[in-house]
DNA sequence: TTGTAGGCGTTATCAT
DNA sequence: ATGATAACGCCTACAA
């Protein structure tokens, strides 16, 4: 089946027919069967107007009963468009980057793209070969999430000649096109609440690496606590990474201060996690004796025990807005530089008045 | 630059190189740049033996100064094999789903293949369109995890004449390959955990959608419960769908009950976040006056307050296997039909010996 | 050790 | 409205 003796086989791909076959149906096979040239099956397929009705009928229904599916690969090498975008997370079971793929896949499928994922795990090396290999697939644009090694590879990308655009971009300036989050304005909003609380000991737990995005928001814990006039201590503000793991840790050093804080500012709500895991395990509350904030809005947000007050990322739509924009941008259309999403706070009961008790030390 | 003026430009896209360059370099434009054939520069590329080592060592440094990858595409046309997969998930924003799947990139990624994601929503319609672009994308293997209609489009699958690896399937016995979790023997363990805490009154939170897992998990808490001669009571067996917000109501209806449980075994960690917080929100403590166990053990299990005894089940190692079972099955080899993964009892601290005065009324 | 020729399955460009 | 023909970029014979 699908040699070539002309005809004399027809043939073709049943479900469930004979185990021999050795290849999908060609358009040359559908075209045989049909008695016309390929390119007629291919405008047939295509519904172009330049073929009689009756015939494209006819062909629609054998490609449809032989289980024809053009192959994307040749139709890739001619038309050098593969309709195919490449994305680059650094940890695909982190739940913000879960949710933000989860948006760029919904968004690309509608408008008919299919989705590399290629997972860095952090790890440079590995980055420099998901680019290479997003290269050699001809992919027609690429997004990539909070990558913290960006400013290694994104001269490669430039390399490609495709479109990127950047989510959460921790290196801004480097690139273009990108979308992110208000940090600065999100962190503030949050702090404010809790000065409104009546909080002056307000510890902040950031990230150590250094990112934009942790120092933007620290920015904005400054600028809460300056408008308040409460000055800003050193011991106040602690690093973890991002993770429960480490902001336990970081929790543990704050509860260990002959002054501890009567509320937390967390860089994300992984880290609120962490702290609100230490501060129960110290056999304090929350919020009753400490409040906790984080950033995100993630799902788990709701669900622990109080439920988190934090800063609501619209993930999901960030992601469409990036391919979105990819889209506009790989049909070659100049679009938005640089998209800013806005936080958003979420007032829940992890956040409360600050005890007179417990506040009489504040401000020192 | 790359018109077809034999030797005239050399012009190859440089990094940073002229504007006007309009596509990629081909392989032919190395050859022409090495004064070889291009059959010749393939296989230096591949580091065939077969061509001269200086002369090979010169393709190579031109190919690496001109930013020149070969195009997979090309190549897939002609050898047939894409070296990429297609992923189908219900819901990649699940952190169940989205561990799972960072195990299959990662293995995939190891073995030099390429992963298309797609995101059916659990949507039927949707599930068609993604195997249909696969087939077109001409994918080499396809994974399928916790798939919800798996049924409607399984046959479907088949006509692609590549393998299939169902992960944690809903449908056993449709097809052959697969990688799942003990759940019967999982439920069963943490059921007898909460037996062997005193419990009595053990109620079950499955899942509304009749799948393959939820049977088998309340298949594994009748198990305990009848080797331990308590009896299954209809009041005690309510439904949610996998998901929190659903979870809290059903714990509602159970602790609306005139004799509630005095624990929980739950369909899933998520589940248990439900059914925590409704607990909580009636003003009961977990465990002091109810138990809650779960299945899975997510990241946030960890991190719930109290945390949460559950069961664990090794999500990226499940990827793994499948990832590795796949590759094994298209290569050619035969390969195991049926992995069936250990589930491990996590016990940590949303379960404890049941009170005295809760537990007169058990038994009834 | 290297080059020539052919073909993979499409779409695009011409004719007719 | 349709067909013949030529790419697309690569790999694999086979020839030299």
């Amino acid at each position: 089946m699908f040699d070539d003796d002309k005809g004399k086989t027809d043939g073709v791909a049943q479900p469930g027919a004979s185990k021999r076959i050795l290849r999908q149906p060609s358009i040359k096979d559908i075209a045989r069967i049909a008695r016309v040239s390929h390119p007629t099956v291919s405008r047939a397929l295509q519904n172009s107007p330049l073929v009689n009705a009756k015939t494209a009928e006819r062909i629609r229904k054998i490609a449809k009963e032989s289980g024809y599916r053009a192959s994307a690969v040749a139709r890739g090498l001619v038309t050098r468009r593969t309709r195919t975008i490449g994305l680059v997370v650094t940890s695909i079971a982190d739940p913000f980057t879960s949710e933000v793929v989860s948006g760029i896949e919904q968004t690309a499928n509608d408008h008919g793209y299919s989705v590399y994922l290629a997972d860095s795990n952090a790890d440079p090396r590995r980055e420099q070969k998901i680019v290479q290999a997003f290269a050699e697939q001809r992919v027609d644009g690429i997004i990539v999430t909070s990558s913290r090694v960006g400013a290694l590879y994104l001269p490669l990308l430039s390399e490609m000649m495709v479109p990127i655009v950047l989510i959460n971009d921790q290196h801004p300036g480097a690139f273009v096109h990108s979308v992110m989050i208000g940090n600065v304005e999100g962190v503030r909003v949050v702090a404010e609440h809790l000065v409104g609380l009546g909080h002056r000991r307000i510890a902040y737990i950031g990230d150590q690496y250094g990112y934009q995005s942790d120092t933007e928001r620290f920015a904005g814990y400054r600028e809460a606590l300056e408008a308040a006039r409460i000055p800003v201590l050193p011991e106040l503000v602690v690093r973890g990474d991002g993770k429960p793991e480490a902001a336990m840790h970081a929790m543990d050093e704050l509860l260990a201060l002959s002054h501890p804080p009567t509320a937390v500012c967390c860089y994300n709500d992984m880290t609120a996690l962490g702290a609100m895991r230490s501060i129960h395990m110290h056999g304090l509350s929350v919020p009753d004796e400490i409040s906790v904030v984080g950033f995100d809005d993630l799902f788990v947000a709701s669900y622990t025990q109080p439920p988190l007050t934090t800063v609501r990322q619209p993930m999901r739509r960030m992601g469409q807005l990036a391919m979105e924009n990819l889209i506009k941008l790989m049909s070659g259309e100049e679009s938005v530089v640089r998209i800013k999403v806005k936080p958003e706070l979420v007032v829940r009961e992890s956040t409360a008045r600050v005890k007179k008790r417990y506040g009489k030390t504040a401000r020192r």
